[in-house]
DNA sequence: AACTATTTATAAGA
DNA sequence: TTCTTATAAATAGTT
């Protein structure tokens, strides 16, 4: 895309490689930014430069990068201000990580405090997965034993109407991890007079 | 970049956006890796495309997509068993964790905003697998930059003393993301004599 | 930091 | 979906 066409491999002039950096990784944000909006989709891009650069007479050897857009999607908008809500407080935790990565200077950070706080990491996430199960198998739950009710009164309606009525209930009763949508239930459901 | 100039805005029709975000995530994705290589940096790309497609036929409603690379950076050794005593214990990460999880009683968290939470880690975790990864290589470096000194030295004295000694250096040389134990240093090597 | 010759990405069509 | 191709967009080398 540019005079020449370029390997892809490691650029070995420093002062170039700074410059492709820029360029590239301007590029990339953009294309980050254009893909969210289009899509409506969410998009975090990080991106570490080298890190160790202490010879180089610019303090700028370590850049970090963060992309994210989130968008809200096509729903009732009735608790869409709810989502909101809930959904942005939680940047912060990105911005945390981020933030310990850039106040631990050159000299300041090791290996073994990387593997520690990944290791905090993973549990934090097992915390929050299995928070997250727990809710949704509570809601779950609620919903089956309303579906119950509703079937038996059902049958005790049809019999008093004489009649046999069928209440069919469709959809796929499955909850997987990437399902977020069966959280919310109705507050009352009404039964049939 | 197309037979048309595209306005930025979200795309209306559900199979065109559905198209435009595979074929943009592929880009976006295959800049991510040529500028890692080309600069020497590590890259995280995390896309989630929209989160909540109730209406939709199909379960693949969301897709998280991750792309992540590691390069270690040229550096001179020197400073390596400092980095390791510098061990900064990251306790408070959990510790805020929990604490959302606490402050946020039980009609003020929602599934939703656990499902960003967990997404924040996850992208939080693979940052850090990147640095840690970067900084492994880097010691990896030295510590076969120390080795062939080492193998030098020792033929000097070898021939010094008159006949021939061999230092054979053993093991995996490799190094993955899983492997942890490519950090610590002997304090001192001795020399066959 | 701008410029532009080229390469690369991709929108629409097949 | 995958491929093709006309065109828009990104960028490598230059100023």
């Amino acid at each position: 895309m540019g005079r020449r066409k370029v390997e892809i491999k490691r650029i070995e002039n420093k002062s170039s490689r700074q410059v492709t950096f820029s360029k590239r990784r301007k590029g990339l944000i953009e294309k980050a930014r254009q893909l969210s909006i289009l899509c409506e989709s969410s998009i975090a891009v990080v991106a570490v430069s080298g890190l160790y650069d202490s010879a180089s007479s610019d303090n700028m050897s370590k850049i970090i990068d963060r992309y994210e857009i989130h968008h809200a999607d096509e729903l009732k908008a009735l608790d869409l201000a709810e989502k909101i809500r809930n959904y942005l407080p939680h940047k912060e935790l990105l911005e945390i990580v981020q933030s310990k990565l850039e106040e631990s200077n050159v000299d300041n950070v090791s290996v073994d405090s990387l593997i520690s706080m990944e290791e905090q990491l993973e549990t934090a996430l097992s915390v929050i997965r299995a928070k997250k199960t727990e809710l949704m198998m509570e809601d779950m739950k609620s919903l089956q034993e309303r579906e119950k009710l509703l079937i038996e009164e059902n049958q005790i309606l049809a019999s008093q109407v004489g009649k046999k009525t069928f209440l069919v209930i469709e959809g796929d009763r499955g909850m997987s991890r990437e399902n977020g949508s069966g959280n919310k239930v109705p507050e009352t459901l009404s039964l049939l007079k």
